[in-house]
RNA sequence: UGGGCUAUCGCCAAGCGGUAAGGCACAGGAUUUUGAUUCCUGCAUUCGUUGGUUCGAAUCCAACUAGCCCAGCCA
C-alpha cells in the first residue's frame, strides 16, 4: 500500500530502544476502547497505529474492552466498535478481551497493596475527597483514614465487596503521596463502590477498579509490551508505573503518549458528536457528515483511504489539527484507479441531435481507465435525446470556456463530436432545450480527420437515463463558526445537505447496484450512500469537477 | 500561581552538532476522450523569542513567550 518509509516515527524509536537494550523481546500492543459510545477518525489513527506496531514487529495486537465503569457501558456500542475496527482492517486474530474479565485479579491486587501498606479504606465523602486533594497550586491534607490498620482495611474491603456499603460512602485509595505536586498522584481511588448491573460481569461485583489502577494492570496481564495512549494521560505515568511496580509484575508494560488529531471543517471529538445525535441534528451515529467510523463509511470513504490518511498524518507529540482536504485526496486517491466509472448529470439539460436516426439507441463502449482490466470498460446506450449538465452549455460564454455554445463542437465522451446549431429557452431565458448536429464518423469520440476539439463533456441518454437523488454534503460546521456556541448551541451550515432529486444516472448504474443516493467528494468522485453499502461500489465520472476548477472571469 | 507536555512553510511532518526531507494545500507550465488523472516547475537564507557555548546550532545551555493537559468515586 506504502512506499518505502523515509523515517521512523517517534514511537518506533522508543521502541527500537526497548528491544535493542533488551527490554522485552517482543512488541504487544493494544487498542483499548470503553464501549461507551461509536469509534470516530480519530480512533481509527490509535487502532490503525497500535494495530500497525504490532504488525511491523511480528508482535500481537490485542482488542480489549476498558469496561470498568457500569454505569456508562453498553453493549450495543461493543458490537459497532468491533464492526468498525475489523473493517478498518485492524485485526485482533483470537486476542478479544475484556478488563471486566480480570475483575478478580484486581482485587487481588487491591489486597496486595493493603497488605503491603499501600492502600487504605476511606469514607470521606466525594466533597471532602475533593477538599483534601488540594488545588493545582496548593497541596493535599492527608486523608484520616490512612493510619487505619492493615487488618481493618483489609476487612472493610471485603466488606465493601460483600456490600456492606451503600454507593459513595467508602472507596479504596493508594497511599502515595499528598503533596505530590502531581494531583493523579495525592492517594488516587483505586476502588469505588457501584452497586450495578455490568454488561459482562452482571451482579457479580459491587465494586469497581478506577482506570488508573486497572489500566496497567490489564496490560501488564496481556503481556503488553508499549501501552499506547494519548497526551492527556502522560500525568497518569507514574501512577501507572507506581501500579505495575507495588503488583511487581516481571515484565513491566511501558506507556508511550502520542498527541490526538484533529481535523478542521468537522466536529470531532465523542461528546460533540454525540450531542448532535442527540439533539437529532443529523440522522444518527452514521450520518455522513459525521466523521465517525460508520459515517465515513456511509460518505464513501473505504478502509484504504483512511489508512492511507492516518500513515500520511504521521504521529508526532505536538497538538495538530490536520486539513480536512488530506482525507479527501486520499479518498481520491484511492478510488481513481481503482473503481468503475459511470455518466451522471446532476442538473440536467436536454440536448437534441437532430440530424441522428430517430427510433435508433446504439451501445457505445466506454473506457473507465481503471488498472484493473476487468473492470475497464462498460456499455452505454446512446440516442438521438440526451441529457447533458446544464453548466457545460452557455449562451454567451467567456473566453476560455471549452464547453457548448452556439456554433461550438465538442466531443460527447466515448461518443461523438457534436456542434450546437441552437437552443430553445422558456419564458424566463431559462435553457430548455439545446440542438446540435453529429458527425457520424467520430464515433468512439475521434474525427478521421483529425480535427481536435477542446471541450468533452459527459452524457446520459434519455429514455433509459435512471432517476437518482444526489446529496451533497458538506461539513456540519465550519471552522470560522466555530463548532458551539458559548451557550451550547449550535451553529449549524445551513448548506449541510442539499439533496438533488432530478439527477440522472446511467441505466447500469442503477440496475447493478442498490444504492439510495449518490453524493460528491471531490473532483468529480462520487461515492455512494447507502446503510448496506458494499465495498465495491461504482465511481460517478465527473459530475461537478468543472466548478472546481474552472473558474468564470469575473466580469463576464 | 503548582506540575506535565509541545513549539520547524497555510496544514501535517522529517531532522538528534556539519549548514532545512517529504506529503497536503496553493501557483505556473506540458500532455490529455473527464478543465480529472499524469507530468514537470515554484513554494522556510530559516526552525516561538532573546542571549550563550562552538570553527560550525533547528539540533547543546540559559532566560523568556505562546499553546495544550491535570483539581471525576469518568476513561
Amino acid at each position: 500500500m506504502s512506499e518505502e518509509k523515509i523515517s521512523r516515527n517517534f514511537i518506533e524509536q522508543e521502541i527500537d530502544k526497548d528491544l535493542a537494550e533488551g527490554k522485552y523481546e517482543t512488541v504487544c500492543t493494544r487498542f483499548p476502547p470503553e464501549p461507551n459510545g461509536y469509534l470516530h477518525i480519530g480512533h481509527a489513527k490509535s487502532i490503525l497505529l497500535n494495530y500497525g506496531l504490532a504488525k511491523e514487529y511480528n508482535g500481537t495486537f490485542h482488542m480489549r474492552f476498558d469496561d470498568t465503569n457500569p454505569t456508562k457501558e453498553k453493549t450495543e456500542f461493543v458490537d459497532s466498535i468491533k464492526a468498525d475496527i475489523q473493517w478498518l482492517g485492524a485485526d485482533w486474530g483470537d486476542h478479544l478481551y475484556f478488563a471486566s474479565d480480570y475483575f478478580d485479579q484486581m482485587y487481588e491486587g487491591a489486597i496486595k497493596l493493603i497488605k503491603k501498606g499501600k492502600a487504605y479504606c476511606s469514607d470521606l465523602s466525594a466533597d471532602q475527597i475533593r477538599e483534601y486533594r488540594g488545588t493545582l497550586t496548593e497541596p493535599g491534607k492527608k486523608d484520616p483514614n490512612s493510619d487505619r490498620s492493615i487488618e481493618e482495611n483489609l476487612q472493610i474491603f471485603e466488606d465493601m465487596k460483600n456490600g456492606k456499603y451503600e454507593d459513595g460512602s467508602m472507596v479504596l485509595r493508594a497511599k502515595i503521596d499528598m503533596t505530590s505536586p502531581n494531583i493523579n498522584m495525592r492517594d488516587p481511588i483505586i476502588y469505588r463502590v457501584a452497586h450495578m448491573h455490568h454488561h459482562n460481569t452482571g451482579d457479580k461485583w459491587c465494586i469497581y477498579p478506577m482506570y488508573d489502577f486497572a489500566h496497567p494492570i490489564e496490560d501488564a496481564i496481556e503481556g503488553i509490551t508499549h501501552s499506547i495512549c494519548t497526551l492527556e494521560f502522560e500525568d497518569h505515568r507514574p501512577l501507572y508505573d507506581w501500579v505495575v511496580r507495588e503488583l511487581e509484575y516481571e515484565v513491566p508494560p511501558r506507556q508511550i503518549e502520542f498527541a490526538k488529531m484533529y481535523l478542521n471543517n468537522v466536529v470531532t471529538g465523542k461528546r460533540y458528536i454525540k450531542k448532535l445525535v442527540e439533539d437529532g441534528i443529523v440522522d444518527g451515529w452514521d450520518d455522513p457528515r459525521l466523521v465517525s467510523i460508520a459515517g465515513l463509511r456511509r460518505r464513501g470513504f473505504t478502509p484504504e483511504s483512511i489508512q492511507k490518511f492516518v500513515e500520511l498524518c504521521g504521529v508526532s507529540k505536538s497538538q495538530s489539527t490536520a486539513e480536512y482536504a488530506m482525507l479527501e485526496y486520499c479518498i481520491r486517491e484511492d478510488l481513481k484507479m481503482k473503481r468503475p466509472r459511470a455518466f451522471a448529470v446532476l442538473h440536467p439539460v436536454k440536448l437534441v441531435i437532430d440530424n441522428y436516426p430517430e427510433n435508433q439507441v446504439e451501445m457505445l463502449e466506454v473506457q473507465n481507465n481503471l488498472e484493473n482490466e476487468s473492470l475497464g470498460k462498460r456499455e452505454v446506450p446512446f440516442s438521438r435525446e440526451l441529457y447533458i449538465e446544464a453548466e457545460d452549455f452557455m449562451i454567451d460564454p467567456p473566453k476560455k470556456y471549452f464547453r457548448l455554445f452556439p456554433g461550438n463542437e465538442v466531443r460527447l465522451m466515448n461518443a461523438y463530436f457534436v456542434k450546437c446549431t441552437g437552443y430553445e429557452t422558456d419564458v424566463d431565458g431559462n435553457v430548455t432545450e439545446i440542438h446540435c448536429t453529429y458527425d457520424p464518423k467520430s464515433r468512439g469520440g475521434n474525427s478521421p480527420d483529425g480535427r481536435k476539439v477542446k471541450g468533452t463533456i459527459h452524457w446520459v441518454e434519455a429514455t433509459t437515463a435512471k432517476k437518482a437523488e444526489v446529496r451533497l454534503y458538506e461539513n456540519i460546521v465550519n471552522e470560522e463558526l466555530g463548532v458551539y456556541n458559548e451557550d451550547g448551541s449550535l451553529n449549524l451550515n445551513p448548506n449541510s445537505l442539499t439533496i438533488v432529486k432530478d439527477a440522472l444516472v446511467e441505466p447500469s448504474l442503477m440496475d447493478a447496484t442498490p444504492y439510495e443516493s449518490f453524493q460528491f467528494v471531490r473532483n468529480g468522485f462520487f461515492t455512494t450512500d447507502s446503510k448496506d453499502s458494499k465495498p465495491n461500489e461504482p465511481v460517478f465520472n465527473r459530475i461537478v469537477s468543472l466548478k472546481s476548477s474552472f473558474k468564470l472571469p469575473v466580469n463576464k
